[in-house]
DNA sequence: CCTACCGATCGGTAGG
DNA sequence: CCTACCGATCGGTAGG
């Protein structure tokens, strides 16, 4: 019983992920998801307990991930080039195993009520600042040039966050392939 | 009187551009955006015939800027390398001079209907092309190594499309400073 | 440009 | 998990 529940729950999930990045979230319906699962509108209130805690768990859930990918990171010791080496790789990664939802995340998070809107977006300004003493780290150890560090965080982000779009799971580039690339031009952009 | 007429739709564009750009097109209803103009919701349609034809004025004039701010560019002999810093500049200088407008370019097209929502793909995909001919030209011609040119479009393209979200009007950075720091980190990643 | 209104659809609840 | 339904809001029209 138990597992069926929580199933269905993964079910919703994994549909509203879907519909939320390919018809926006204001455009995708209870009605619709229902559909896509397989059950009536009203149901779906048994798993959740409105449209907006689905896409609050999305966004959260792609945060903590974010978060994760870089914890080891920070603590190492080592080259700031080869450290950002590495969290660039690894956000590349998190986004092309959540495809859907990073989608959801970086677009659709405006959605988001107070407070969790503003908390959503403190944890990615956190995040951002990780990326931001890395590259002044680079700076200051001389293995980048003097930039403009507001403007490398932002093309890093987004250039990373172009993930999404470049990456199909049964296409010819691969998630490593793409992280490699990418590393490389924002790499060699900062020397 | 006909002047009356065409600052009011100008007054609505802007509004829409605004309102689509931070809600989102599903999420801004014709009643807010009769707010916002100061008129009933019934009269906005003495101006527009309908909620998508707006969004199809804007998506489709952003394109138009894009594909006119490259139009010398592509005729000009010259090195591949300057050539692409040029289109760089003038493609940030666009987004600047359209912020609200081109934010709902790049995340509110998907809302068309068709036939729009084809002809919209095919023009960004055509415009895309002429960024990809360039660094083709730049690796044949050996100002550039010989990167993954795929990947190396949807980098430039999603470093470039951050510009709206960095360039504020009255802020610090002007769009200059944006457009020659970006194309800065563009060109030293290529080569 | 407004008042008055339409049918459709929305998120969500009651009650079983 | 369903049927039946709620009040609210949507895009848009008629008619002046």
């Amino acid at each position: 019983m138990a597992e069926l529940v929580i199933d269905r729950k993964k079910q919703i999930r994994q549909a509203a992920q879907n519909m939320f990045r390919s018809k926006g979230y204001g455009a995708s319906s209870m009605r619709d998801l229902a559909k896509e699962v397989g059950i009536e509108a009203a149901s779906l209130y048994n798993h959740v307990s409105n449209k907006e805690e689905i896409l609050k768990d999305i966004c959260f859930q792609i945060a903590d991930e974010f978060f994760e990918s870089i914890k080891d990171i920070e603590q190492t010791k080592g080259k700031a080039k080869q450290k950002l080496e590495k969290a660039i790789e690894n956000h590349v990664m998190v986004i092309a195993k959540n495809i859907d939802a990073s989608s959801v995340f970086f677009h659709e998070w405006k959605h988001l009520s107070e407070p969790d809107l503003t908390e959503f977006k403190q944890l990615r300004k956190q995040y951002e600042k990780s990326f931001l003493s890395l590259i002044e780290e680079g700076i200051t150890q001389k293995q980048f040039r003097d930039a403009n560090v507001k403007i490398a965080v932002f093309t890093i982000f987004s250039a990373l966050n172009a993930t999404y779009d470049l990456y199909k799971p049964n296409g010819k580039l691969t998630a490593k392939t793409i992280a490699k690339e990418l590393s490389n031009i924002i790499i060699n952009g900062l020397k």
